[in-house]
RNA sequence: GCCGAUGUAGCUCAGUUGGCCAGAGCAGCUGAUUUGUAAUCUGCAGGUCGGGGGUUCGAAUCCCUUCAUCGGCUCCA
């Protein structure tokens, strides 16, 4: 007999040799019908296999991430043999379970995959699910993984046994389909009940642009279809926020072919917004002690070879820009950087000067691969709130950890709840990869680390991720559709103080070497305000709407005292239109509704003689009448309800 | 840049196997209407069917090429 430990603590005795199944079918039939895949003593396995020994137990059900990734892994493999037996001969590369579903990358040959081969597939998977095939394991010697594999011709999976260690090595099948494979898997096709072939894709052989594009197809699955149906309802859903089309609805910014790709063009709406954040932003750093600064958008490549980044990035930025007579070269500014530490070198420091904030609401050329440009946010010219503090070793955590609280404080009051803050660090084995001492890499990764425990902050620490000058803290946030975009950060640095002999004068009078910090915010005014529309679906906090308001007269006969309310609110800072159409009422709120307006004051007979306004609220409807005046405090207050904290 | 898909009016979309002068709704402009909380009616205008080649008696439709966009990959200072 063998004692099983249960996440309740209970313990109970089995047979030894049980399979986790066989426990869940004795705990309850409707159990063993959910159960997915189980962590036995920690690690994730199959449910068929048998437990020998005293063991902790966990059953991993749909709504356990353990269990989906069963669940979506184990369908990749149907998907494989749906593809095998459509297309026999197809070369297979990896096929992992990911966020949401899962993928395999396949080489077809000659056959070119094509989005009416997706419909086939699916229909093959559904016909190979039925027959509820069985996920069996067979563990294999290497030389066994590799006959079988060079046999069939399958040089991905050769390659890819070529680099596991003898004894490692396990098969899963199921029907006629054999794959190399970890697992965990179910125990078998029958749990697949909705399946979905998303969508194909290129990926290069493990991410290697120099290798060769393997064909990606993307699929999911669920246990019910009501479950796939509401799956595709919400991308359906999630479409409707995407920030491209709602920057077209509203007239916020644009994009033309004329102008170039990748180079927004904002509209006055969205100008609106775009300056309204700078306001505020520029408001909150004067008060945390930050100096503005502005430089040039171009500057002599001689200051890109003393930073460096000429010799690392030359190849990817816009190529430099020549005078006709000189021939003196120019690049346009990748960065903001480096025009401020010679800022910072214009002027002798003393210790006490520091730390030294600048900030700067800097414009940057980047060149972006065609393929990687985005609505909003990939572009090739995008504005930073670059700031960088210049400051003693001494003061580092204490730099850094304020950032943190300005980079909450932000997030907080534009309701940014989902974020990952990522600490990325360098990766020990690789590191000639960096720059800098191993003492200031230390010192620095730490004073990362624990900056952001002592402001509770909940981070992933992923090692490989350091910037080449310095580890970082970054902030992700998602869009519509779950892509997650790099807002803030806050990178550490050792090197351009050095390339641009940056120094201070110490209490004993020496030079000494201060460290920089760059830090952004919203990262760029264009990819925070994309995230924000899909964050908002376009219904932006009053403080942030272009237009706070907009008078609807009932009919033309009342435009004369639509207009004096007009002046009176526009008179006191609150942005309002009137809506002149000789439209009915209800056509003139729905157009208004639709365009997110805040506030919508509908003004008529009654109104008029009264001297007052009534108020519509955005989706609530009406809130009843007040005098303009009234009106007016009262979006004063609520907007500054909104960005104070 | 790479793989796949898409490209018809400002927007959303129709346009059978190639065949009269390329259609609709919304938006725009006219005119009527003077309206009470999510769509009033009339008329007009608007397209080199992404660009360029080709096949054909004839191309939005088929082929080639190019540009852009979308989904990924790679990249992201």
């Amino acid at each position: 007999m063998i004692k099983i430990t249960f996440p309740d603590g209970s313990v109970k005795e089995y047979n030894e040799g049980i399979t986790s199944l066989e426990v869940a079918e004795q705990i309850s039939p409707r159990l063993a019908k959910e159960v997915l895949a189980a962590t036995v003593n920690g690690e994730v396995t199959d449910l068929t296999r048998p437990i020998i020994k005293d063991s902790r137990l966990v059953l991993h059900k749909w709504d356990d991430e353990e269990g989906k990734h069963a669940f979506w892994h184990s369908s990749a493999h149907l998907m494989a043999e749906a593809i095998e037996s459509l297309w026999p001969g197809t070369k297979f590369g990896i096929g992992p379970a990911i966020e949401n579903g899962f993928y395999y990358d396949i080489d077809p040959g000659d056959h070119v995959m094509t989005d009416a081969d997706l419909v086939m597939i699916e229909n093959r998977m559904k016909e190979l699910s039925a027959k509820n095939l069985n996920f069996k394991r067979k563990d294999v010697s290497k030389k066994e993984a590799l006959d079988l594999f060079s046999q069939k011709g399958d040089e991905y999976k050769v390659e890819l046994i070529g680099d596991l260690a003898d004894g490692t090595i396990s098969l899963y099948s199921q029907g006629n389909f054999t794959d190399l494979c970890r697992g965990p898997h179910l125990p078998s096709t029958e749990h697949i009940k909705a399946i979905k072939i998303l969508s194909l894709a290129g990926a290069y052989w493990r991410g290697d642009e120099k290798r060769r594009m393997l064909t990606r197809i993307y699929g999911i699955t669920f246990p019910k279809q009501k479950m796939l149906d509401e799956y595709l309802l919400f991308l359906e859903e999630a479409k409707k926020r995407d920030h491209r089309k709602i920057g077209r609805e509203l007239e916020l910014f644009t994009f033309s072919q004329k102008v170039g790709m990748g180079l927004p063009l904002w509209l006055p709406k969205g100008s609106d917004i775009r300056t309204t954040l700078i306001e505020f932003l520029t408001g909150i750093l004067r008060k945390r002690g930050y100096k503005i600064v502005a430089t040039p958008h171009i500057g002599n490549v001689n200051l890109y070879k003393t930073s460096g980044h000429y010799e690392k990035y030359g190849a990817d930025s816009f190529k430099p820009i020549s005078t006709p007579q000189e021939g003196e070269q120019f690049m346009l500014k990748p960065m903001n950087c480096p025009h401020h530490c010679e800022i910072y070198n214009a002027t002798p420091h003393s210790y006490k000067d520091l730390p030294l904030r600048m900030a700067e609401f800097g414009t940057v050329y980047r060149y972006e691969q065609s393929g990687e440009l985005h609505g909003l946010t990939r572009v090739r010219s995008f504005t930073q709130d670059d700031a960088h503090h210049y400051c003693r070793p001494d003061q580092l955590r204490e730099e850094f950890k304020s950032i943190i609280d300005l980079v909450l404080y932000v997030f907080k009051i534009l309701n940014f709840n989902e974020y990952t803050a990522q600490i990325s660090l360098r990766d020990p084995n690789n590191k000639e990869k960096y720059i800098g001492t191993d003492e200031n890499w230390e010192r620095a990764e730490r004073d990362i680390i624990e900056a952001a425990a002592e402001k509770n902050l909940e981070t992933v620490v992923v090692p490989g991720e350091a910037a080449f000058y310095g580890p970082k803290l970054d902030f992700m946030v998602k869009d519509a559709i779950g892509r997650k975009w790099q807002l803030g950060t806050i990178q550490v640095d050792y090197n351009l103080p050095e390339r641009f002999d940056l120094t201070y004068n110490g209490s004993d009078n020496q030079k000494h070497r201060p460290v920089m910090l760059h830090r952004t915010i919203f990262g760029s005014l264009e990819r925070f305000v994309a995230v924000l529309i899909e964050n908002t679906a376009g219904k932006f906090p009053l403080w942030l709407a272009p237009e706070k308001a907009v008078i609807l007269p009932i009919s033309e006969k009342y435009n004369d005292y639509a207009r004096k309310v007009l002046e009176l609110l526009n008179n006191s800072d609150i942005c309002t239109l009137i809506d002149e159409r000789s439209e009915k009422i209800g056509k003139k709120i729905r157009d208004n509704e639709l365009k997110r307006v805040p506030y919508l004051l509908i003004v008529g007979e009654k109104e008029e003689e009264s001297g007052t306004v009534s108020v519509r609220k955005q989706g609530e409807g009406d809130k009843g009448s007040m005098k303009p005046e009234e009106f007016a405090e009262f979006v004063a207050a609520e907007i500054k309800k909104e960005i104070a904290l």
